[in-house]
RNA sequence: GGAGGGCUGGCCGAGUGGUCGAUGGCGGCUGACUUGAAAUCAGUUGUGGGGUGACCCACCAGGGGUUCGAAUCCUCUGCCCUCCGCCA
């Protein structure tokens, strides 16, 4: 959510926000709410100071006061005009505020302005990809022909894009989350947390999935919980609604769960192999930061994340999203693409944004500064690191070998119980 | 699922119709004492909104109601806790 300032006095800004993210928001409707709230604000505030103070002489007036009867019915008409005006008011707040919650987020002003993905610049590349003496397989010819991934039998059980992992295979996705979460809390210095896979509205709302995204999203009938799509949800909103001390920041959290998502919108788009499933295990990481600092928690962020491929050896590319290509919630965002040599071609691994204010608004998390002793409010950034799913076919695919079998990289190796190939 | 108890400021906890935004304690901040610290003492300390400003308004889980006036009375909803039942 936006300061409702900015809308206010600098509409131009949010003018061209809206242009750059090809979005359309009725900026005009808003300002009308605006302007009536705070008509009908300065209008009811004077009645009820009015009332108050009568109340107030009520209570000093004597029982047989002629005075008091008098006094008494203007304040009760005073009190059902008070009424209209206050239920307009709701009318007219609940509007403004549903309309703020479905604005975007400004992005950074280095962000560059664009169209699609095809505006995204590249930033940097690590790694070679691996030339093959042969075709390299897709990772799903690979995982049906080692007996670790059977994509027909999560179809019978759930739905298409539901895969089952079966031996090493599952023992692969089991092996990465560990040393992903060992990574970060070891090196990175995130606290482990493991949150609620299913969360109430109030928290989707605080990240930016609701109320917007709700198709996006999977329910449970009967009661206020949704499946997460992203522990972004649960490890952001930690802290809703608390006032922080200034030295707990920056906080650093990491999580592995499931991820839940409906792809609703994705027909037809990756249907083979599980790159895009309904269900897909991630380690997240979230940081809670200083206001001041944190497009260089940014670049730490990414850097955290970048670090589990390099370790793994799986080249990569890392891209910044362009004004067109955004997501909501963010004011920059850097995705992580990894090699599939089957594709020849990179693909998103990790995405990593700086949401700045905008979470923090909807949330209503703040820190209390040392200096001023005034309430800010917090910044939130969040980055995959990373895509379990995503990391396994990249593994499969860049350590395949012409036989089938595929080469566990070798910090890999005991987490996998010292099984240094899959055959 | 059944029965009961609760929800008040950063935290704990008073408050059952009229300066109550709320006594008190803890914590925080400022000052005094001290070489410094601790202890002690004094003062101070919620959030949000509106107005150039003196100032005004709202907020005691949330909604609705009664009243001139509600933290306080009525009502619905949500959540938390305890006990019983069931259960990984």
């Amino acid at each position: 959510m936006l300061d409702p300032k900015l809308i206010r006095e600098n509409p131009d800004s949010v003018r061209e926000m809206l242009e750059n993210r090809h979005a359309s928001w009725p900026i005009d409707e808003a300002q009308t709410l605006d302007g009536r709230r705070r008509e009908l604000l300065n209008e009811v505030e004077a009645l009820k100071a009015m009332r108050n103070e009568g109340s107030r002489k009520v209570a000093t007036l004597k029982k047989d006061d002629p005075e008091k009867n008098s006094l008494m019915e203007e304040m009760r008409k005073a009190g059902v005009r008070v009424k209209e005006l206050d239920s307009e008011l709701a009318s007219v707040e609940g509007r403004f505020e549903s309309l703020l919650l479905q604005l975007p987020n400004m992005p950074h002003s280095s962000v560059p302005v664009g169209i699609d993905e095809n505006d995204n610049p590249e930033i940097r590349r690590w790694g070679t990809p691996p030339a093959f003496s042969f075709e390299p397989r897709p990772h799903w010819e690979i995982g049906e022909g080692l007996g670790i991934m059977d994509f027909d039998r999560g179809t019978r059980l759930a739905q298409a894009r539901f895969t089952v992992l079966k031996g090493a295979g599952a023992r692969l996705e089991r092996a990465l989350l560990n040393f992903m979460l060992d990574l970060h809390t070891r090196e990175h210095g995130y606290e482990e947390i493991e949150p609620p896979f299913m969360v109430n509205s109030a928290t989707m709302r605080g990240t930016g999935q609701l109320p917007k995204f709700s198709e996006e999203l999977y329910r449970c009938e009967g009661d206020d919980l949704w499946l997460i799509p992203t522990a972004e949800v649960p490890l952001t909103n930690l802290r809703a609604g608390e006032i922080l001390k200034e030295e707990e920041l920056p906080i650093n959290l990491t999580a592995y769960t499931p991820c839940f998502r409906r792809e609703a919108g994705s027909y037809g788009r990756d249907v083979r192999g599980m790159l895009r499933q309904h269900q897909f295990d991630k380690v997240e990481m979230v940081k809670i930061v200083h206001p001041d600092s944190s497009y260089e928690e940014l670049e730490k962020l990414t850097n955290n994340a970048e670090r589990v491929l390099q370790i793994l050896g799986l080249p990569y590319r890392v891209i910044c999203l362009c004004t067109g290509d955004m997501g909501f919630a963010s004011s920059k965002t850097y995705d992580i693409e990894v090699w599939l040599p089957s594709q020849f071609k990179y693909r998103e691994i990790s995405s990593c944004s700086n949401c700045e204010d905008f979470q923090a608004r909807r949330m209503n998390t703040r820190f209390r500064s040392r200096e001023t002793g005034k309430t800010r409010f917090v910044h939130t950034l969040n980055g995959s690191g990373i895509a379990i799913g995503r990391c396994l076919i990249a593994v499969l695919e860049n350590c395949q070998r012409e036989d089938g079998s595929v080469k566990i990289p070798e910090p890999l190796v005991p987490y996998m119980g010292g099984i240094e190939e899959i055959r």
